[in-house]
DNA sequence: GCCGTTTTCGGCCCGACTGTTTTCAGTCG
């Protein structure tokens, strides 16, 4: 069973328990598991039995939840969840999706009216037989019809190159309302996951009415959902949820810092703030109901001991230890990237423009990808003092050989083998990184989704043999390619970011890239594309 | 169920909002 299906199954166990009346610390004990396994990027099965880097040594994962998890890996099977499917019927699971219902009132519903799906559900509803509930009346009732009617539309997460270009035109709207002194974007819009969900957006101003009003009146936005004093928001056209938070200035750290996220780091700096008789919330922080601090981010983790952490880190995978300790990587940013790999297969004016446009940008190398020595030297007139690759796409077989390539600068080895399990994948993959033959190894995909292979075995090979691993920056690609990064990194190999790009709209793609490049904790010496154009030719004579 | 510069037991983040309530439980982020 791969990392993905075993989170959701942990999941499932979390939302099984929950309505069951467990602990709340032990349905967020399987929480937690759900992501952190989720977040893995080598399968399950690959990580050691005992000692350092296996189950045990994740953060919230002991004894007994390792145990479920290689159950779940080998088997496929986990002999809890089916004793609480055998005491509580899991299409309530379905339930828990609809706003305003949660595990006690799914609860309340199954014991007191019978109902275990959502049809039978909304049949209730609509005969008015939910508010016979305590703590039910018409209100809610008429909420969960709604909601069972938008629930196709909700809860989709879209994009963050999508998010952006949808909320980028609105908070420059937003920004032009008098009296705002600070706007961002929070969330996980703010972190670079590669999808969001929704998007917050924090203001710093003395008082909410007028923004709050321009949010509503903006030409994206459709339906309004909320509208208080300090908390607007909206449902765009698109089915985009909006959020917008007014907060003083004295408080705006605070609030950038909680809106931020994510949970569980909020979680693991509100335990540390705990221990030091802090109180840590969206307003600041307080020390016996005095306010101490809150107006700068910094602020918020100077209390607390700790060195601000950018927000790509802030998933709780380390980054707090890290920072106490002073030993935080110092990010690769946009500046420090000078490479990338696009598109050569284009005709000549299609060439010529976007080798323009990356000299435009300052890029002192290019790979392109398919295109002949004559076209190569042809281009060469656009390119100024940017110097140019021929690179070529190869497929790597089944068992690991290389397809014929050209007579070629960069060969990228990109497996096509979609029905390879882990183990022949990792293979395959470790035999073509021995080859001697490819310079970069593509990270393998199918069907839009990222293959599991193990990544650090595969990194480690690569490493050894001065082969580059592949990180594809299109937007449809980044599912997992911070986990992916991280894994390279930790294994001592690098990372090449690549746009693959027709045109100059598609190599600003390269920032999606490395967002998740960031969110993997990669530094400059992580990453290719920060190589001058003779470290990058050393390199490539080398493999 | 996890975890330990107060701990192997007894803790485990915090506040807003909503609808239903006469003081609060449940949900949400």
């Amino acid at each position: 069973m791969d990392n993905e299906t075993i989170g959701s199954t942990l999941d499932q166990v979390a939302d099984l328990l929950e309505i069951e009346g467990a602990s709340v610390f032990r349905v967020r004990a399987y929480r937690g598991a759900a992501r952190t396994v989720s977040a893995l990027a080598s399968p399950v099965s690959t990580l050691p039995e005992k000692g350092p880097g296996s189950l045990e040594e994740l953060p919230g994962i002991g004894k007994d939840l390792a145990g479920k998890i290689r159950e779940l890996a080998e088997s496929g099977e986990l002999a809890l969840l089916h004793e609480l499917k055998s005491r509580t019927p899991e299409s309530l699971i379905h339930l828990l999706e609809l706003p305003g219902l949660g595990p006690k009132r799914a609860k309340a519903i199954h014991e007191g009216l019978g109902i275990d799906t959502i049809e039978e559900l909304e049949k209730a509803a609509r005969e008015g037989r939910l508010r016979a509930l305590k703590g039910v009346g018409p209100k809610l009732e008429a909420q969960i019809l709604e909601g069972i009617a938008a629930r196709a539309a909700r809860g989709k997460r879209i994009s963050l190159a999508e998010a952006e270009a949808q909320v980028e035109p609105i908070v420059a709207r937003l920004r032009e309302v008098p009296g705002v002194s600070l706007i961002e974007v929070a969330g996980s819009y703010r972190r670079r996951r590669d999808n969001v969900g929704d998007v917050d957006i924090l203001v710093a101003a003395e008082t909410s009415v007028a923004i709050g009003k321009k949010l509503i009146s903006d030409p994206a936005t459709d339906k309004v959902l909320a509208d208080g004093d300090t908390k607007t928001s909206v449902l765009l056209k698109s089915g985009l949820q909006v959020d917008l938070r007014v907060v003083p200035v004295e408080s705006f750290g605070a609030a950038m810092h909680y809106f931020t996220g994510s949970k569980a780091h909020n979680i693991a700096i509100r335990t540390l703030g705990v221990r030091r008789k802090l109180k840590i919330s969206e307003w600041g922080v307080f020390q016996e109901d005095k306010r101490v601090s809150g107006e700068r981010e910094e602020d918020v983790f100077a209390s607390v001991g700790l060195a601000w952490v950018p927000p790509e880190l802030r998933e709780d995978r380390g980054e707090i230890d890290a920072s106490r300790e002073g030993k935080l990587p110092k990010l690769v940013e946009r500046a420090e990237l000078c490479g990338d790999v696009v598109l050569g297969d284009l005709d000549a004016d299609g060439i010529a423009a976007l080798v323009s446009a990356c000299e435009a940008k300052g890029a002192a190398w290019l790979v392109m990808l398919g295109a002949s020595r004559d076209e190569i030297q042809r281009a060469q007139k656009h390119a100024g003092k940017m110097k140019l690759f021929a690179g070529v796409v190869v497929p790597i077989g089944a068992e690991g050989s290389i397809g014929t390539s050209e007579d070629v600068d960069v060969v990228i080895g990109e497996i096509h083998a979609a029905d390879l399990d882990e183990k022949s994948l990792t293979q395959a993959l470790i035999a073509a990184a021995k080859s001697g033959r490819i310079h970069v190894l593509a990270r393998p995909f199918h069907g839009g989704k990222p293959k599991q292979f193990d990544v650090e075995a595969v990194a480690k090979v690569c490493r050894e043999h001065g082969v580059l691993l592949g990180l594809d920056a299109r937007p449809a690609f980044l599912a997992g390619a911070d986990g992916y990064a991280r894994a390279v990194k930790d294994s001592g190999a690098r990372i090449v970011i690549t746009s693959r790009a027709a045109n100059a709209e598609q190599a600003a793609h390269i920032r999606f890239g490395l967002d998740q490049a960031r969110r993997g904790w990669c530094e400059a010496k992580d990453v290719a594309n920060t190589l001058s154009a003779e470290a990058l030719e050393k390199l490539l004579a080398r493999g």
